[in-house]
DNA sequence: AACGAAACCTGCGCGC
DNA sequence: TGCGCGCAGGTTTCGT
């Protein structure tokens, strides 16, 4: 499920509802999620106090008294809080048990996500957390440029890169890619200053904007948390193969860049 | 060094 | 109805 805007969006909703819940148990149901050694993962996680819920790109970090755990949604995670009787779904497969009575549950289909636990002390400075870039609000255009301008990636494949810049996944790229007109299969090193500008200044819009919106909800009969996103309804080109651009009318086809579907209009995306 | 493809998993929709 | 294929909001690892 999760690009910025929807990690965001469970951020917010979690800390509304687990801040200050104590873990008393972790049932473990797939261990390959967690990437920290089983045991000792337990072992000092159990008996901690979630303090706060912060993130960086698309890591959720939560802060406990003595550690950090580190999670990563990748494709279908999410989290679901229940009761402690209810049954388990099959796709649960990390279960935190509070003091409270409460469980935050982890359900993630296709099994990709991961949890790690980092010390506290200077955490950004660890894998994964250091390799995370900046966001597109924190972005530097010109070093950004610099960057980029001897790529011969396309510039969709250097958006996606969470090393260069972080936040963006497939939908909010296509976006991103639209509002500024630039077509995706466009080398990078083609990109001009001014359109790095613009490719920039339209990410933190299409990030805002959605993360006001609650984020996206397409392809997901239940939501994470109960949250249902809005910003499908915003979507100009995402999603959007055989119907008329927004701009021009011309017809919106989908076509493969970096390996990923991509919606475009030709005409206006150059 | 830098790029694209494959791998990690499961489920769904489509064409035969 | 059943089967095989392609596809899915991500990232790391493997080849060239």
């Amino acid at each position: 499920m999760p690009e910025l805007p929807e990690v965001e969006t469970v951020r917010q909703t979690l800390k509304l509802k687990i801040l200050n819940e104590t873990i008393i148990d972790i049932i473990v149901r797939y261990d390959k999620i967690i990437k920290y050694e089983l045991d000792l993962f337990k072992q000092k996680v159990i008996g901690q106090k979630i303090i706060d819920i912060k993130r960086k790109g698309k890591y959720l970090i939560f802060e406990l008294n003595q550690y950090m755990m580190v999670i990563h949604l990748r494709m279908e995670g999410k989290f679901y809080i229940k009761g402690i009787t209810e049954p388990y779904d099959k796709h649960e497969h990390i279960i935190f048990k509070f003091e409270s009575g409460k469980t935050l549950r982890y359900h993630d289909v296709r099994k990709f996500g991961t949890i790690d636990l980092l010390p506290k002390e200077d955490f950004m400075s660890y894998r994964p957390l250091v390799d995370v870039g900046n966001e597109p609000k924190d972005i530097d255009t010109s070093s950004f440029y610099q960057q980029i301008k001897h790529s011969k990636r396309p510039i969709k494949a250097v958006l996606l890169d969470q090393h260069m810049i972080s936040g963006l996944g497939n939908i909010y790229v296509d976006e991103t890619l639209f509002l500024a007109n630039v077509h995706p299969s466009r080398l990078a090193t083609s990109i001009s200053q001014e359109e790095a500008n613009l490719l920039i200044d339209s990410a933190k819009k299409v990030l805002e904007k959605a993360i006001k919106l609650g984020g996206t909800t397409i392809r997901s009969y239940t939501s994470s948390l109960g949250v249902h996103g809005r910003f499908q309804n915003e979507l100009n080109v995402h999603t959007k193969k055989g119907q008329p651009c927004p701009k021009c009318g011309q017809e919106i086809i989908k076509i493969k860049v970096a390996g990923r579907g991509s919606y475009v209009c030709t005409n206006c995306q150059k």
